[in-house]
DNA sequence: TCTCTGCCCGCATGTTTATGCGATTGTTTA
DNA sequence: TAAACAATCGCATAAACATGCGGGCAGAGA
């Protein structure tokens, strides 16, 4: 966590986006700000790791970009830059993406439609140790753990369906799971349509993740 | 997840405050608001849970109540009041009580030091679909996630290969994976091929397993 | 007896995964 | 310069998975 700077002191904060007209917005806006110096507009990760400025304390990173994605940045930016704070600035609200950030090691991660106004506010709330999120983004973070707290395995499921997940979670194909269990392939499809309902999920690679890093 | 009231109707707020300075204290503010109904002030969970009023849209629970805590109320609660928001007002901001709170199913987390015009903010943004958090529970929670990723991976996988693993244990499809890594399927699967052989598994459930159970 | 739940089983079809083969380009090293 | 490595990409085909639909039987409870 960058150390605060005292009062009066500015926060350098680069950013990559590599459309060009939401690139120079916010760069111009940032630079019309008292607190904060331009550290720099990137198109993309690679140019921002090959370039020689000196190491802002704050990015905005976008997720979209060409060559390497902001989500895949995150981890050699932090690498060269270790007291770097970043924050992702995107269309996008998935979860994969919010997780796989956050994973990376992004600190905060707002939605680009929130008004520059509140992109300054979240700089000054990442820069003084804080994690600025979009509401929605909040929420599907909170909810992440609510929905992954009932394991290892709810009441919903049947005995039977417990036997499937754990042959599952063992990574056996239907085939291997019928022998273990001594039923037909269809049984064990029959299971598995009950399983995935159960638990929300669609694929078995779902499941598998699902129950193993709920652990 | 509270249905949005049309514009004018109001929010009906509850509060499980065993201080009661800070209960009437609280109370008495919200029912100075033009856009809050106070729904009632109780000095712990049972009292509230054995009270005959109509559902409250938001509660605001204390931690540290008398008899049941907080945090062990807001499962029954929830059950009692299936639409309820519930946020988390406390002094404590340690990570065990933060995530066994998000676990049982709070929907925000605030501390109690944050101004009342902020708390009747956060009760906004809570009613409205966000997840409220004060910053530094926000920076806990992208903590936690940075924190739990540090897989080890084998030295013999290339920079790329160990992207694609980490989409793979996410759970994502071949399709996913693209998406993600900004490549064509036909390269996610040149990849897959590689990592099968190195890691000596063949098939996607075969690798999450690997790799999650190592962990 | 009827209803519900759980377990077993099947067919058909579309989608995804895994594997056979091939190619190109760029970088590094001997 | 040639070889090795890494990343990108493609086609074809078989196997596995996911989902639409259907059926049956047994046991428990009303």
């Amino acid at each position: 966590m960058a150390k605060l700077k005292s009062r009066g002191q500015l926060i350098n904060v680069a950013i990559i986006e590599d459309d060009r007209g939401i690139r120079s917005a916010i760069d111009a806006f940032l630079r019309l700000q008292n607190d904060i110096i331009s550290a720099g507009a990137f198109g993309s990760v690679e140019e921002f790791l090959s370039s020689n400025g000196s190491a802002p304390d704050v990015l905005l990173l976008d997720v979209q970009l060409p060559g390497m994605s902001g989500i895949d940045g995150i981890r050699p930016i932090k690498e060269k830059f270790p007291g770097i704070q970043i924050m992702m600035l995107t269309v996008y609200h998935d979860a994969d993406r919010i997780f796989s950030s956050l994973r990376a090691g992004a600190n905060g991660y707002v939605l680009k439609s929130a008004p520059l106004t509140d992109i300054k506010q979240d700089i000054l709330t990442l820069f003084s140790g804080g994690a600025p999120m979009s509401p929605q983004i909040a929420r599907k973070v909170t909810e992440y753990f609510s929905q992954s707290s009932g394991m290892p395995m709810p009441e919903s499921l049947t005995a039977r369906e417990k036997d499937v997940v754990h042959a599952l979670v063992d990574g056996l194909s239907y085939k291997m799971v019928s022998d273990r269990l001594g039923i037909s392939m269809e049984t064990t499809r029959f299971h598995i349509r009950n399983i995935y309902e159960k638990l929300h999920v669609h694929s078995k690679a779902e499941l598998i993740t699902k129950v193993l890093k709920s652990r």
